[in-house]
RNA sequence: GGGUUCGUAGCUCAGUUGGUCAGAGCGCUGCGCUCACAUCGCAGAGGUCGCAGGUUCAAGUCCUGCCGAACCCA
């Protein structure tokens, strides 16, 4: 029963968003338990990174997870969204290192432990930001099981995964060239670099040959690791060179002696094609290294300045004033030939944002080729749904070309790998070599071989992603056994943005097949990018990012959710800007006075519900209304399914607006202001209805205004809107004929104010309506509907109606419309719009003739497409006769 | 160099298996403070669906080529 109340004209947010999360919160809507009589529904939360801050890609990715899940629990699933947040390893240690040098500290100054305090402190002082800016957004988390990467237990479950794969031989330990990065002064991931075109320079160098006066010429991007060169290599059928081979070249400024290698991998088109080698500072170089068995020197200290492998001269300096150095120095010799502009691919570490070094080192590696091929398989064979599907594409090309992964890191903030080596200096006793891994769960105080206590740990922490991969699980306390585990995993569906496909989406796949045998969700989509209205990414340095919050605070969070909803369309990036929130707030403001409407009307009328309604007495737009309700309900729910989301959105803004507000609250004004106390029961109930199967329609979009609005618009003894059963299939109320017969009163009503529009009409005015029609029984049955909303003051229905002199004509249909307008009318104008309806009827109607006309169409096209043609053709043409005839009568 | 996506009204985009598919919102124009809402209502103007071929009785829709934009991988 509507009670009213007060009920300002204006919606506004901040009065009921806060006190509505509590109350879900203090009843515990949010939190799942294990229940094996409901079907459980699953999302894990797309760990943010726990010291960052909302973003506009959060709003859109968590909003989209929300309406998953708010939906799924109004259907009566036992529902479990679980928040939790991400170590995020080198962005969280840049920040924690950049703010201690702030204070005059300096991280390896204070040492390890000191600096992980210091990390943790940073976390708990702003570890909980993004989750309070999520509750504000209205996400409906299980808090209860909130959970972060670095916990105890998660931090156990990374480790034992760590180990199992030691043991298994897929986790090794290897000396090889890593992406390095100088700013982080660690080795990071192949998908943490980002490559950049930049116009760069070629050198071409010129070496000696040590017999003889001759020289080679090399070109290079990369002058100064000349240094490190122990090769030169020419394509082996290169004729130009071909006696070259097995000679040796004297490197300037090193005085090394190197060999001339021939290897089919150098390509004579380049450059000189004579390429110079340094196995320790090229990918390619590397490998012919390898196979020609090169001395590999690595000229470089970790922070990328040039160590003791160089010259005197060059030592200490940074690789980019190295370069210069080393340029000059040639050109002093003589050894430089020339310098050419030249673009270049150069890659940068994602996090440094500096140039990646190819770097030497030892680190550890995860075989990935067996891993990938169960995961590959799992998407292939559909067991887990891409939306939109085309990126299965990507991600079987990632894992088809899949590379093993570098998985340590020169870092402390993170799990730290589970590795100890015995030194044994103790006891001296220790059989092992020193260098042999030994590998435990638990830390060891001792080596189980000689039980010496000289021990020390490896000091590198695991890749960030070497965790998240984990997280279906790990956030149910994996490995342990439990019920939560069994209930809640495999998740139903993830939301996360394709840049991650590779770092995390398919590496998660990996990971729960591997360890718990089953794929760790069914569904995944994939948003969008969100980018400003010029189309460029939203980033902190342009300035184009705006504060979600302050956009909340500003619209409410309802509109910011619905207006982001509106303009995300299905794997299409998302231009943002502030006006779409705007639209969404309109929306929100439509919908509380809507509501706001039968509110007052309440007071006054009883609303029942409407199964208690007698059928009979449901007018023309009533069950126009339901039959429009019931597909929509429909329509919505198959959007759903296709995880059309912006779709959705979009068909009940369009329901709301156009059919409830804009005709079927406008049809049943006149009923509940006047006629008998049973009319506007029936109305006010069908209203009612109406109203509140939206709500639960828009509720996973906009939680906050229709819990609000549902309270007070809720009869007794229905609960809160996020726990109403979801709307059901309500086919019945599908009624064809009551759709048709609305939609011809809708068209005599718009063309009667189209008229009145052009003519200037003033709105005060009424004037008579004239229908001559041969079939206007449900016209009359409507009779007071169409005065009230085209304005009319007396209205005849009749087949042998005359036409008014000094009247304006409106075609609908086999119906033609006579408004008489008197002085009123401007005949030029009058003529002029019917010349326009005449010519563009004209125009159609000769394309489907000429469609009739041809023979191999009426007789290839399917029979009912070719009566529906000349059905149209007949309609038109008696129409045509009609507007023509009316023209005549201007003359 | 390989791959993916996209070119539809001034802007942002819908258009699912070829045949009421030429649409919506914003913007624009005219009129209106009509007892839910000016964060509103009523009405209107705007597009040879990137270009060129092809398949078909029929093509924004399928195929080929080209032009243009974005992204991913190497």
């Amino acid at each position: 029963m509507p009670s009213g109340g007060t009920i300002s004209k204006v919606y506004d947010p901040s009065q009921v968003e806060e006190q509505w999360y509590s109350r879900w919160l203090e009843k515990g809507y949010f939190h799942a338990e294990v229940n094996p009589k409901r079907q459980p529904y699953t999302v894990v939360i797309p760990p943010p990174n726990v010291t960052g801050s909302l973003t506009i890609g959060h709003v859109l990715n968590n909003t989209i997870q929300d309406i998953l899940v708010r939906r799924a629990r109004m259907r009566g699933r036992e529902t479990c969204w679980v928040p939790g947040t991400d170590h995020a390893s080198i962005a969280t240690e840049t920040k924690v290192v950049k703010m201690l040098i702030e204070k005059g500290k300096d991280k390896k100054e204070i040492g390890r432990d000191q600096f992980l305090k210091h990390a943790w402190a940073w976390k708990d002082e702003y570890g909980s930001l993004i989750t309070e800016q999520l509750k504000r957004l209205g996400c409906s988390c299980d808090w209860e099981r909130e959970c972060f990467t670095m916990d105890d237990g998660y931090y156990r479950a990374v480790i034992t995964a760590f180990v199992r794969f030691y043991e298994e031989g897929i986790i090794y330990r290897g000396k090889r060239l890593v992406n390095w990065c100088p700013a982080t002064e660690s080795a990071i991931s192949d998908e943490e670099v980002i490559y950049r075109e930049v116009e760069g320079k070629l050198w071409y160098l010129n070496y000696p040959l040590t017999r003889s006066d001759e020289f080679v010429t090399v070109a290079t991007t990369r002058p100064e690791t000349m240094l490190g060169d122990t090769a030169v290599a020419v394509h082996p059928k290169d004729k130009r060179f071909k006696h070259l081979i097995g000679e040796s070249i004297e490197i300037p400024l090193t005085g090394r002696t190197v060999p001339v290698i021939a290897d089919d991998f150098v390509d004579p088109e380049f450059g000189t094609g004579c390429v110079k080698v340094t196995p320790a500072h090229d990918v390619n170089d590397f490998q012919l290294g390898k196979r020609h068995n090169l001395a590999f020197i690595n000229i470089l200290h970790p922070n990328g300045s040039l160590n003791e492998s160089v010259p005197e001269q060059f030592r200490g300096l940074d690789r980019f004033d190295a370069r210069k150095a080393v340029v000059s120095a040639l050109d002093q010799i003589d050894a430089l030939e020339k310098t050419e502009y030249y673009i270049t691919s150069i890659g940068y570490s994602e996090r440094g944002g500096v140039p990646v070094e190819p770097y030497l080192s030892e680190q550890w590696f995860m075989a990935m080729e067996e891993l990938a091929k169960p995961a590959l398989e799992a998407v292939r064979s559909g067991e887990i749904k891409f939306y939109p599907s085309h990126w299965i594409k990507t991600y079987e090309h990632w894992m088809t070309n899949i590379q093993d992964w570098c998985i340590s890191r020169q870092l402390w903030w993170g799990h730290r790998i589970p590795v100890w080596y015995c030194r044994g200096n103790d006891n001296g006793e220790c059989q092992l070599d020193c260098k042999k891994p030994i590998v435990s769960v638990d830390t060891l105080e001792s080596c189980p071989v000689c039980g010496s206590k000289d021990l020390v740990q490896d000091p590198d922490v695991l890749d960030t992603w070497a965790s998240s991969w984990l997280w279906p699980m790990g956030v149910h306390r994996w490995p342990e056994e439990s019920e939560e585990l069994d209930y809640f995993h495999p998740t139903d569906d993830l939301v996360t943005g394709p840049d991650i496909i590779f770092f995390w989406v398919a590496r998660m796949i990996m990971a729960s097949l591997e360890f718990k045998g089953e794929v760790p969700f069914r569904n995944v989509y994939f948003t969008g990018m969100v980018r400003d209205v010029k189309g460029q990414k939203m980033s902190k340095s342009l300035g184009n990012s705006p504060d979600p919050i302050g956009l909340i605070d500003k619209y409410g969070a309802d509109a910011v959710r619905f207006g982001i909803m509106l303009i995300a369309p299905q794997g299409q990036d998302i231009l943002f800007s502030e006006e779409r929130i705007e639209a969404g707030r309109n929306f929100m403001n439509k919908l509380w006075n809507v509501s706001r409407f039968l509110l007052l009307a309440g007071e006054e009328i009883e609303s029942r519900p409407i199964s208690e309604l007698d059928s009979k007495k449901l007018n023309l737009p009533d069950r126009w209304i339901l039959s429009r309700l019931s597909r929509i309900i429909a329509s919505v729910d198959a959007s759903f399914e296709a995880y059309r989301f912006s779709d959705t959105a979009k068909k009940i803004y369009d329901f709301i607006w156009s059919d409830f507000c804009d005709w079927y609250i406008e049809v049943i004004k006149s009923r509940l202001y006047g006629v008998t106390e049973g009319e506007k029961i029936v109305a006010f109930s069908v209203a009612c209805h109406v109203m509140k199967e939206v709500l639960k329609l828009l509720h996973p979009f906009a939680p906050f205004i229709t819990e609000e609005l549902w309270h007070r618009l809720k009869r007794d003894g229905e609960s809160d809107l996020i726990v109403e059963p979801w709307p059901q299939d309500e086919s019945a109320w599908v009624d064809d004929g009551s759709e048709g017969n609305f939609s011809e009163i809708q068209e005599v009503i718009t063309g009667v104010r189209t008229v009145r529009a052009e003519m200037n009409i003033p709105p005060g005015t009424r004037s008579d309506l004239f229908i001559r029609s041969d079939d206007g029984q449900s016209l009359k049955s409507n009779e007071q509907l169409i005065k009230d909303l085209a304005k009319v003051n007396n209205l005849t229905i009749r087949s042998d109606v005359k036409r008014p002199s000094k009247s304006a004509t409106v075609v609908v249909g086999k119906k033609e419309l006579f408004i008489p307008l008197g002085d009123l009318i401007d005949i030029d104008s009058e003529k002029r719009r019917l010349a326009e309806k005449i010519s563009t009827l004209d125009g159609r109607l000769s394309s489907v003739a000429a469609k009739l006309n041809n023979h191999d169409f009426v007789h290839r096209a399917p029979k009912e497409v070719v009566e529906r043609e000349r059905k149209k053709l007949g309609d038109m043409k008696e129409n045509l006769a009609k507007l023509k005839q009316n023209f005549t009568f201007l003359e």
